[in-house]
DNA sequence: CTCTTTCTAAACCGACCGGTCAAATCATTT
DNA sequence: AAATGATTTGACCGGTCGGTTTAGAAAGAG
């Protein structure tokens, strides 16, 4: 009944997969550098993922499932609405400046780096990535309803305003990794309350 | 004097780059294959580019100055500074939707898609991206500038502005892609109207 | 202990990758 | 016609790709 080795090997595959793939991208992070930087044989790879596309899809689901839990946190009722997006965005430039001095560059978003690389070309990347940027959207719709139902903000369309804020963060993130500057990332924060309208007169 | 035939083979090329490179991406937009699609042997391909990542800031370079002409209509003078990105985002519509009838699926931003994918990994290719989004850049501001001089919206800061619509407008052409779905592209004139707050009272 | 299943090691595969090359061909100029 | 440089050809290179294979180590179960 106890999991006392959560298949060590299985997982290393996965985290070198998703840091290979956000640093790089799909096409760039080969099989053979990925069992490399996970420190595994090519025939464990093989045993665990029937190929690199699935391995690219579960690293997706895996990251994800370890990630849950802080936006759930972040996100939390107990929150202000727009302290959500507040600490939420604190959160992802502290991450960003940590990768980026890891690595040397700015990486930015990875779900939107793979999704636009492989979207056209793979059907279960590009449905996995889908489906978690669809949470994306949910959690700022929430937060983004919650402040216009307590008339922080005016946003009578709390799932477009959602969408909105969404491509406009991706947007910046993947502008961040383009121009190889966190600039873009620190402004995301001014640039969502600017979309939201905070600060401006709420007249009803 | 004349240059009746403008390196034909050359030229072709560069469009077999432009399109597959959009179509699928960088990685998996083979040299082999540019040239099956531009109807030349490789030897040809490496007569007149020294590498494939030369090729695609050759063919960067090249859509631009096709481009470029028709930008400067719309974004004309003589059109109000609001008809500019109306008309400007009709286009990109009626781009997306016959390069979705062709292809079988929506293709997005070829800078965006190109840019998040090999961003960390060649710098010469980046930094042709990051100079063609900065000329973009620079069509938004000046349309939003002038439309706040006239009062027909309110953004005292004109370049920042001219960012958020940026990056919201890429934002959702990458999710048009990702989502496989012409919506994200139909509904930026409305976001980017939204972000500047067209409608809203503008009192000062 | 042995049997069985799970996992790992490392050699191996054909295909395809980006890139090279020498020879052939074409279009101009003289 | 001869000479010349730009263009084109297609065979070819070493290397790497994603993926396979097979033998055996490890480990739990009886």
């Amino acid at each position: 009944m106890s999991t006392p080795r959560p298949n060590d090997t299985r997982h290393r595959l996965l985290e070198a997969a998703t840091s290979l793939i956000w640093e790089s991208s799909y096409g760039a992070a080969s099989v053979e550098g990925i069992c490399q930087r996970a420190g595994v044989n090519k025939g464990s790879f093989y045993h665990f993922f029937p190929s690199k596309s699935e391995l690219a899809v579960a690293a997706l689901a895996s990251e994800w499932e370890a990630r849950k839990p802080q936006w759930d946190e972040f996100f939390s009722p107990l929150v202000a609405p727009l302290d959500r997006l507040r600490r939420w965005h604190e959160r992802c430039v502290e991450e960003q400046v940590r990768l980026a001095a890891e690595n040397g560059f700015v990486v930015g978003c990875p779900l939107f780096s793979l999704g636009s690389e492989v979207g056209t070309q793979n059907e279960p990347i590009r449905q996995k990535i889908d489906e978690l940027l669809g949470f994306h959207l949910c959690y700022l719709e929430s937060a983004i309803a919650e402040a216009h139902a307590r008339q922080h903000i005016h946003a009578p369309n709390p799932a477009a305003k959602a969408r909105i804020v969404l491509s406009y963060v991706e947007g910046q993130m993947t502008r961040a990794r383009i121009q190889n500057d966190l600039a873009p990332v620190r402004e995301i924060e001014d640039g969502v309350f600017d979309i939201l309208g905070v600060g401006a007169s709420c007249v009803h």
